[in-house]
DNA sequence: AAATGAATTAATCAAATGATTAAAACATAA
DNA sequence: TTATGTTTTAATCATTTGATTAATTCATTT
């Protein structure tokens, strides 16, 4: 039986073809993919993308929403379990997200990227800014400063120092693989062991001592 | 006087497209750019970019460059001074870093996606890797770990950690935008108090209470 | 088996795009 | 002013690229 590079056995070709996009597209980018690289790496005949998904704009959106829908989920789960501390959260975070990144080392870079132009307004299609701000996970923040636990400080700045430093080395990974002179194995270790620092940098940079 | 859309004073033609072609690349990135955007941009006739350049792609390698030369000068100017302390090196990237970011905002993750498919080896070509882990700022985090100011950490996660904080934000900076629902001022003010917060958020990070 | 509609293919199209050319405009030196 | 080399322009080229078409193959129903 013929397959196609990614060793999928007989997914019928409209799948072909979506997997195939979402690995082209999370690799070089929306400009940079060609529809011949595609039908290539699908191994499937070039009319079939448009026959199956009309044109290449439209096949990435389809990968463009499913891929941000999928980051974003994991996500706004953790952040709206009213049954987890704070601190329980901040492990979760870094826990499944590291865990899910690690899988795809390639989609944060994707995601911010492909959302510089913001021709398509994908984060308008996303309900996020209420969804975030609006969270159990802010709410929790707020109380614990309120509490007098947490120093004082605008709930923005504990997300982005939370996000960053879980998102943060796999953007940067061409940079970091060079600096630290890395292996793949390497880098995975290096990641593993963030996984568990974070929670706790996160805690000595915002709780009193 | 005939003004480009920069509103430059009569550079002369080559400088007036380099000048242009950083716009756009840093802007859009090389595959999504073209070259007649930046013939546009530039206010000059098409023809002429290959006249002084000859062709997108070796404009692309200068502009590629000279942009990443000067990101990490600023690094590599700070993290060897013999002179400064640890923590006086953390405020000082801290600050000059976000200064030199809040004036090209694009800059960061235009390097960091085109250094995604790494087709040029613009990292070989600049001596990262030596240069950055034996800086007096490694040897510094060495010290302080072998006199136990410092909890024992890989110094790659200290500067994962510093660089991260500075430099996530503006990677991220549409997410942050739609999540905090900013205007442009408020992000300023938001990476104005980040410029404070940051040694304090690393000394808490790392240093033994 | 024949008929029908769906899936697939090779060939082709039209527009976009990087690059070149030949002529014109411009500046400078003799 | 004329001659010479440089800069700029409009037109054009060749290739790439997204998309379509018409014919063929395949699967399903009768």
């Amino acid at each position: 039986m013929l397959e196609n590079r990614a060793g999928e056995i007989d997914p019928n070709t409209e799948s072909k073809i979506k997997n195939a996009a979402r690995r082209v597209f999370h690799q070089k980018g929306f400009s940079a993919t060609r529809t011949r690289d595609i039908a290539e790496e699908a191994g499937i005949n070039l009319a079939l993308l448009n026959y199956y998904f009309r044109s290449k704009k439209k096949l990435f959106e389809i990968i463009m929403f499913e891929t941000m829908f999928g980051f974003m989920q994991n996500m706004l789960v953790v952040f709206n379990d009213e049954k987890t501390s704070l601190l329980e959260k901040t492990e979760l975070m870094a826990e499944k997200y590291t865990e899910m990144i690690l899988k795809e080392p390639q989609v944060p870079l994707f995601i911010l990227s492909e959302l510089r132009d913001n021709a398509s307004d994908f984060l308008e299609k996303l309900p996020m800014a209420n969804i975030i701000m609006e969270s159990v996970f802010i709410k929790q923040i707020k109380d614990e400063i309120a509490a007098g636990n947490i120093k004082e400080i605008n709930p923005l700045q504990f997300i982005i120092n939370l996000l960053g430093l879980v998102i943060f080395p796999f953007v940067a990974s061409p940079l970091i693989y060079k600096i630290g002179s890395l292996s793949t194995k390497d880098f995975e270790l290096l990641m593993q062991e963030r996984k568990k620092m974070i929670p706790i940098w996160i805690k000595s940079m915002f709780y009193k001592s």
